[in-house]
DNA sequence: TCTGGGGTCCTAGGACCC
DNA sequence: TCTGGGGTCCTAGGACCC
């Protein structure tokens, strides 16, 4: 074996014993959603909403190219979709969230260790896979996402998380790598990490992007080489992780096991402004049932609660957003105790004469449901076991038969101040009557 | 008229204790 | 009369992510 065979050799293990990642992104995932069950879309500009069809949460390609900016409140841009005859959909989340799992469970059956990121993203692990090149493979991945649930997904790799999230950027972003960019294998890493803007560095967010200019760095091998000490000092440990990531050393592992949430939060802008205790007694209310619902369904109690109001920023009027928050005697998922916390807490910071945009609740020491701590005056086990029990059958019957069947009255009926929606598709694949036909 | 919602992590600073 | 300093815990606020 001669010098040169002997070097590759031990290049060939060295880099056999770094890790290796993927990311697959689905792309345009909302927009690519809707497309899935109305192909005339393709090539089309498309735009998704978010909640009471507020602000662009997703845009074809055709629609980034017309100039339109991710964020831009609908109202704002109506001549312009108008105008371009840009298709706009409300936000179909019982659709997403379906297609997501679709997409993660092939993902899955490609990898035997997968972090689901988000919605529409997943790490996964090809560190163990060295029988096929892990560009092939990505390519198969690609085709099957493909194939099986008709969403395109495009899927970046490298040694750390950061360089495969950074990999994915550019295979989206160029055209000729179809979908697929390795950082990995990348003998010229440099010159692709010059080629993309620090603030397209995951982690590195509007903030950071300014103050890392300022300082004379723009691109993501700026970055790479620039100074820890003073990184540390400016981006805390999060921002050298990134730093360190960039130059290939692996600080962020694969979270393959979901983590327990820490808290959670409910709320909704309402359709109109709303001035009137209450309705927003209604709307809170309604949030906590979600609340707690969510809850039981994590296995969670929660410990502390925390009651928000919102007056509309954009607005010249006073504001006024005050938020209040209780330890609950007794932690819990029950949604009598907690409806009863967030009511009391709502009575005491609300104030007349405010136009109030948003209302929502904040609960927080979550903990496992099977540590709770007993209180000196707990209540018979008798009567936990009953509110235990009705907790069952109300998560039962609105699991069988639709979320809202049965729900407390406080709740409301009218829900004047509901979020609007006026634009949404059907849930073909979670609604019956919604199922798509099709005439032979 | 209409400007989203749901998370995590880190740090600084205050309160409190010894 | 002199009025220290270190540790911990908690919270608010600021940054980031999708």
């Amino acid at each position: 074996m001669d010098k040169n065979q002997l070097n590759s050799g031990v290049m060939a293990e060295k880099q056999a014993a770094q890790p290796l990642f993927a990311l697959a992104d689905c792309n345009n995932f909302y927009v690519s959603c809707e497309r899935v069950f109305q192909p005339h879309l393709e090539d089309k500009p498309v735009v998704v909403l978010s909640n009471n069809d507020g602000c662009v949460v997703a845009r074809s390609n055709e629609a980034k190219k017309l100039g339109l900016p991710m964020g831009a409140p609908a109202f704002k841009w109506k001549d312009f979709f108008i105008r371009h005859k840009v298709f706009v959909f409300s936000s179909n989340y019982a659709l997403y969230s379906d297609m997501s799992d679709r997409v993660m469970n092939v993902l899955a059956s490609f990898a035997p260790e997968i972090e689901i990121y988000s919605h529409d993203e997943a790490f996964l692990s090809l560190s163990g896979n060295r029988s096929t090149d892990p560009e092939t493979y990505a390519r198969r991945i690609r085709r099957e996402v493909r194939k099986c649930t008709g969403i395109p997904v495009s899927i970046g790799l490298g040694n750390t998380k950061t360089l495969a999230k950074a990999a994915n950027k550019l295979a989206k972003s160029t055209p000729e790598f179809q979908g697929v960019f390795d950082l990995g294998q990348c003998p010229d890493r440099d010159r692709y990490l010059k080629s993309l803007q620090a603030k397209d560095i995951w982690g590195i967010g509007p903030r950071y992007a300014r103050l890392l200019q300022g300082h004379g760095l723009y691109t993501a091998y700026d970055l790479k080489e620039s100074n820890q000490a003073w990184i540390r000092k400016k981006l805390t440990v999060a921002g050298l992780q990134t730093v360190l990531e960039l130059q290939g050393v692996p600080c962020v592992d694969l979270e393959t096991q979901p983590q327990p949430a820490k808290s959670m939060v409910r709320s909704r802008s309402f359709g109109r402004p709303v001035t009137e205790l209450s309705e927003l007694r209604e709307a809170l209310s309604s949030h906590v049932h979600s609340a707690a619902r969510r809850l039981r369904a994590n296995g969670q109690i929660a410990g502390n609660l925390q009651v928000f109001l919102q007056t509309n920023r954009f607005k010249p009027e006073p504001q006024y957003s005050p938020c209040l928050s209780t330890c609950l005697p007794r932690a819990t998922n029950h949604t009598q105790p907690l409806l009863t916390a967030a009511l009391k807490l709502l009575q005491r910071i609300y104030k007349k004469g405010f136009a109030f945009q948003k209302t929502g609740v904040l609960l927080t020491d979550l903990q496992p449901e099977f540590v709770r701590q007993l209180t000196f005056w707990e209540a018979g086990a008798k009567d936990q076991e009953s509110a235990g029990q009705l907790m069952k059958t109300l998560d039962h019957i609105n699991a069988r038969y639709g979320k809202d069947t049965l729900r407390y009255a406080c709740a409301g009926f009218e829900k004047n101040w509901e979020m609007r929606r006026g634009k949404m598709s059907p849930e073909y694949t979670t609604r019956w009557p919604d199922i798509p036909r099709v005439k032979a």
